[in-house]
DNA sequence: TTGTACGCGTTATCAT
DNA sequence: ATGATAACGCGTACAA
């Protein structure tokens, strides 16, 4: 029962009092060594270790920073939550998870039951609102936004620049040749999803081709579903552009299953830069997006506000970077590692 | 700056003392429907939350679990935190999330930084060693081991039956006339991976054929060296089974890349089922472990475990189930969804 | 039914 | 350098 150990027990065990204990445990300077020595030996065979909630309350820090997201699936979340991690604990800090599957009123719900339990949040917000009344969401908490479409309004925020990372993707399609190319969108109320969509949109506009878009949901299944759809199609596209690699690897998947030579008869292009993007064969091109580094940033950012270091750490939007695995024809050997 | 607004604040406005402001918050009955009326208002008019740290050291419950994982990583991660999430918010309580990438000396320090921030522990040990000196581990808060060899032994555990799981993929392997069976293994220090591995050597034991083992690390790249080595080796092996899904895409992959047929010239079996599993083509058969359920499972026993309800919910392993998906042959049309 | 007052475990401000 | 002691915000006997 080393549970229920407090300070105090410490304090009697080496003979001095909590004032002397905690300023021992804590490090400062005014503890002799002898005293110090002492009560960290006592601490360590009593199995002290500090209550988390007591410390808080007094000291108004509680080394934790809350983290509210749409859902807790799939790659894009464990990528995201890899990168904050490891910001966090360099810096000591816990991370205290929350989603809200529901909608926006759940998101509120979430953030403010975070009340005294952190010392920021880390917003992830893609749906077309705003996370809830401006100031509602900031009860003096230090906030930033992962991915809103309210970047910069009132609030610190950082995204991907999906807009151009979408242009960037159809300047690559275009300059390869392709004309007819049909687009896979993400959900509709999801703002990164929006942005691609944006892109895939003006580009086909300045091009001067009629746009095709198909529904889609951001999972294996639904690209899967457009693939099949494009297939049965009148006059198949030249290329497919996915608004994820999920999509896109089901639509690949669809376009092997059926026969059909990926990229010769058609090219298939995602987005993010998954993982698996890179074993898949056939090869997918992809817009990489840093995604753990994402979350790492808006961590920095957060801790940044915290320390009150920086005033305001320059809110550059992540560029995804053009990959290209296109494989025509079948190979050997090509990357390692 | 509706930060700093305390219970006070709220029984001033409401013309109440604190002490009513909080029986009618956490709607107790010995309070009158005008006045708690009167008190939500105020509380909502203030945009009142209650500080959870406060609430905490007073009330000694925090609704809040921790959950402490080797990493936060890839598909496991993520459909296994949104196994814990599904349940945890079901009961209102929050998850507080640990990593220790480090080994053992830092997975002690991820759980003894959780005291009084959590109600409870979920901890996931794969490694060979004990998660902690077995009472440095609980100091008096309960604790739900994941997947930990030490299942049942001095706390409650849940884990997948790996080595069932391997045993039955064999004789599936085996029932269809393969021998030769090539194993790209997980690693070393993982549990998971080991049981895996024993349940493969085993039924070739049973077998009398030699086994081949490949080294493997779960991830795609693994998997994909594996494939390759395979392919160059003086006999090929008939099937290769991979300790996870990941490496079995990866090994897949490399079979396509090569253009050796799968499953005609060479059979790939993996283990997991995750969702890409289920549109990759050629079939990947396929053990399947539910994840999430597993992360719901172990949140449900050790919530029931606070509520002292149960005395001890069956700890059942979790069964996986083989999923045959091998497609010889092209296909227009399988499974929809 | 409602109010007063104490305790939860720590930190920080005073004295000493 | 060390020791009392007052906050911190809330729950909850106990009293009224």
């Amino acid at each position: 029962m080393a549970g229920g150990v407090t300070i105090r027990d410490v304090a009697t065990a080496a003979q001095v009092s909590v004032a002397t204990v905690s300023r021992a445990l804590n490090g400062q300077a005014n503890v002799t060594a002898e005293v110090r020595q002492r009560v960290l030996e006592a601490a360590k065979r009593l199995q002290y270790s500090p209550h988390a909630a007591a410390r808080s309350l007094s000291s108004r820090r509680t080394h934790a920073i809350g983290v509210v997201l749409p859902d807790l699936y799939g790659e894009f979340f464990s990528e995201l939550m890899r990168g904050i991690d490891q910001v966090a604990r360099e810096h000591g800090m816990h991370l205290l998870v929350s989603s809200y599957h529901g909608h926006r009123d759940e998101q509120g719900m979430a953030m403010r039951a975070m009340r005294g339990r952190v010392d920021g949040l880390l917003v992830m917000s893609p749906y077309a609102a705003l996370p809830a009344s401006s100031d509602d969401i900031a009860p003096g908490l230090p906030v930033v936004l992962i991915n809103s479409q309210y970047a910069g309004e009132n609030f610190l925020s950082l995204g991907v620049a999906n807009y151009e990372g979408a242009r960037a993707m159809m300047a690559h399609l275009i300059a390869r040749g392709y004309r007819r190319i049909a687009f896979i969108a993400g959900p509709e109320d999801n703002f990164d999803a929006y942005q691609r969509l944006r892109g895939y949109q003006d580009a086909m506009a300045e091009l001067g081709v009629e746009e095709w878009v198909l529904p889609g949901a951001f999972d294996e299944a639904s690209g899967h579903r457009a693939g099949r759809a494009v297939l049965v199609a009148k006059d198949r596209p030249e290329a497919v552009f996915a608004a994820n690699d999920m999509m896109a690897l089901g639509c690949l998947f669809a376009f092997s299953q059926a026969g059909v030579r990926v990229p010769d008869e058609i090219a298939v292009a995602g987005f993010d830069d998954i993982p698996l993007a890179r074993f898949v064969y056939p090869g997918l091109t992809t817009m990489q997006v840093d995604i753990s580094g994402l979350g790492a940033s808006a961590a920095r950012m957060l801790l940044a506000r915290l320390s009150k270091q920086t005033p305001l750490p320059a809110p550059t939007p992540l560029l995804p970077q053009l990959v290209v695995r296109e494989s025509s024809g079948r190979q050997s050997g090509s990357d390692s590692s």
